[in-house]
DNA sequence: AAGTTACA
DNA sequence: AAAC
């Protein structure tokens, strides 16, 4: 376990040890049985690449008409409670004792990726957002507050959790891409990145 | 522009 | 990396 910090990013590189990240896909597994995976469309009817769904009493989706928090899955089921254990990797790495609203979980086939954007859907950008790689390594890029600026990159592998507060926080990042089957924690591949945030 | 394409 |  170490500690990086690369433009306001922190980068906990091997936080969750390798049973904390098996017990963690177990408790990921009723969520996604009870809130499936979905394919989400952005404005302008671009699919993007990644899957998701969401936990606790916001969860993040796009569509045609945007960007935004709901309280509701798309086919209409509220989101499952964000497991107990999520709550408290948050509360061990930022030290707040506010709880977050909303964990969003992107799962990343062979060929997802996400291009360069900023978290700033949120109300209160004072508080951070934290972000869980579970499975395959994927290079995170990070920029700064301006689209067309410097970036820094760095491989993402399964147990890394990074802090995205301060300066960091509106920052523009991005997944370039995966290593498909770089690690066994998910026996079919890919990568799951859960993001833990406050919202209101 | 949470994407796609093209080019060094 | 840069343009859209």
């Amino acid at each position: 376990m170490s500690l990086l910090r690369l433009r306001g990013f922190e980068i906990h590189k091997g936080y969750l040890d390798l049973a904390s990240q098996r017990a963690l896909i177990e408790v990921l597994r009723p969520i996604l049985r009870t809130a499936p995976l979905f394919s989400p469309t952005a404005p302008g009817g671009r699919k993007l690449s990644v899957r998701m769904t969401s936990a606790g009493k916001f969860g993040w989706i796009a569509d045609e008409t945007g960007y935004r928090y709901v309280e509701n899955h798309p086919k209409g089921m509220g989101w499952p409670a964000i497991p107990d254990r999520l709550l408290e990797l948050w509360h061990g790495v930022t030290g707040l004792q506010r709880q977050p609203e909303s964990c969003l979980l992107n799962y990343f086939g062979p060929d997802a990726k996400m291009g360069l954007h900023q978290d700033k859907d949120e109300a209160d950008f004072s508080f951070p957002v934290v972000s869980v790689s579970l499975g395959d390594d994927g290079l995170f890029r990070m920029g700064d507050t301006r689209r067309g600026g410097k970036t820094d990159s760095i491989w993402l592998n399964s147990g890394d959790v990074v802090v995205m507060g301060g300066a960091a926080r509106l920052a523009y990042h991005g997944v370039d891409r995966i290593r498909f089957q770089s690690s066994r924690l998910l026996p079919k591949g890919g990568r799951i990145n859960l993001t833990l945030r406050v919202v209101t």
